[in-house]
Formats: C-alpha cells, sequence, structure tokens
DNA sequence: TTATTATATCAAGATATATTGATATACAGA
DNA sequence: TCTGTATATCAATATATCTTGATATAATAA
C-alpha cells in the first residue's frame, strides 16, 4: 500500500524528468492523437526511442492508446488526475520551441 | 531562455524524482523548520547523505533556509508556484511512513 | 586559541537510466 | 500465403545519479 503509492508517484515524476519525454508530451498535447511514425517524421528521432519513451509516458498515466488497424495513436489521456493535470499544464505553458508536425499516417491529412 | 525554462522545470522533477527527498520534504512539511541534525537523528541517515539531498532540494525551489547561529534550518517555501505547490500536496496525501521525529537542535525542545 | 558541533563538499564505487542498432511481433493488403 | 509497414523489445555502451567515508569550512563555547 505505502510502496505502491510512493512508486506511482515515483513514476510520475521519473516519467517528467526527462527532456524527450517532456518536448514528446507537448508536441503531443498541442497536435492531439499522433502515432510513432508521425513523431519519428517530426522529431527526426529513432523509432526504438521514441516507442520506448512512449511506453513510459504511458505507463506512467499521460497517455491512452487508440488502436487503428496497423497504427497506434496516443493522446494525452482524460481525465487526467490533479498532479498529472498540473504537470501538462505547466509543460504547456513551457516557452520551447517544437519542431513543425509531420503525418506520415493515413487517417489525417491535415498537415 | 527556452533551455533555462527547460531546466528550471527539469531540476523540479529531479527533484521529486527519488524516495529520500520524498521523504525528507513530507517530513519537513509536516514538522516545520528544521536542521540536518534533526533529520540525522530521525532518520538516522549519513549527514553528507541528508546535506547533498536537502541541497538539491533547496536549489529547486521546494525550501528556504533560516540561519541561526550554527544551525541552518530548512521549511518549506512560502510561496510555492502553483507546480511546487501541488506537488507538495501530492506528497502530503501519499499514505507513507515517516520516522518519529527527535529533535537535536537546541532551539526547540518540544520533541 | 583550542575544542566541539553543524554543515558542506569531494572522490570512488554502486546503481539506474538513456541511447543506439538489431531483432521480434503484429497487422493490412496483394 | 508473402510483403511491407508500424510498433515493441533486447543487448551493449554511455551517461547520470546515489551512497558512503573522508575531508573542509563555519560558528559557538571554554
Amino acid at each position: 500500500m505505502n510502496k505502491e503509492a510512493m512508486d506511482d508517484f515515483l513514476k510520475t515524476t521519473g516519467a517528467l524528468y526527462d527532456e524527450t519525454r517532456v518536448r514528446l508530451l507537448k508536441f503531443i498535447d498541442r497536435h492531439g492523437a499522433l502515432c510513432i511514425c508521425d513523431l519519428e517524421s517530426s522529431f527526426g528521432m529513432l523509432q526504438s526511442r521514441l516507442s520506448r519513451h512512449i511506453k513510459i509516458l504511458k505507463e506512467s498515466g499521460f497517455l491512452t492508446v487508440q488502436k487503428e488497424g496497423r497504427w497506434s495513436y496516443y493522446s494525452i489521456r482524460t481525465p487526467l488526475d490533479r498532479f498529472r493535470l498540473q504537470a501538462v499544464e505547466e509543460i504547456r505553458a513551457l516557452p520551447i520551441e517544437l519542431p513543425e508536425i509531420k503525418r506520415l499516417s493515413r487517417s489525417c491529412y491535415i498537415d
């Protein structure tokens, strides 16, 4: 019980303690449902690297997955508890530059 | 500008991503102004270890110091910005066990 | 001054996390 | 079935952090 609560808190703060994940979270918060390949083309990062970080953001409660065919679309989970919501709002307010979005997935062409 | 905001955010989440620091923050939040020696006697940890973690909590904006003679008393900083305040409240609500307080410093004998 | 106490810092080893490249799995369409 | 695409996972290396013990600095009291 005690250990679980602490572990959950540390999992949450650990997910937030990485520049790559903060940028991904901000990008997904801004652009909505995106798949790994969209992030790959937008950020120019290796797929394995993105997949790993997205998994951490998912398992720490920040993202939900929506499967459509071969694609998995990741979005900010709703609703978020107060702490995670405050964290997302803090990240939303961060004055950092993000790449242009380049969608490769087929479900959305509003590039 | 961009880098500073990101670094400040990561410094904050990094401070929260450690079980020892979470326990110290909760303890100080509960008991108020404490010095390193009070934490040493209460937690039974080495002074160098405590000093290091307190420094990280101080430099990440969670604690203030109040010097009195040879003692340095650490308290939760007020006011805290929204994100740090939410983090402290989250930690306050964590159902984890803390040690009994054993004050060694002279300014307070209400053990 | 000297001794004592409180706190800070350093160096080394242990532990944890990030990155990369390769491989594995899952699914859609021909 | 086979092919191509999307995603997940693994192993090895690099990097960062934590802990400990020792040392250094600062302030008080004798």
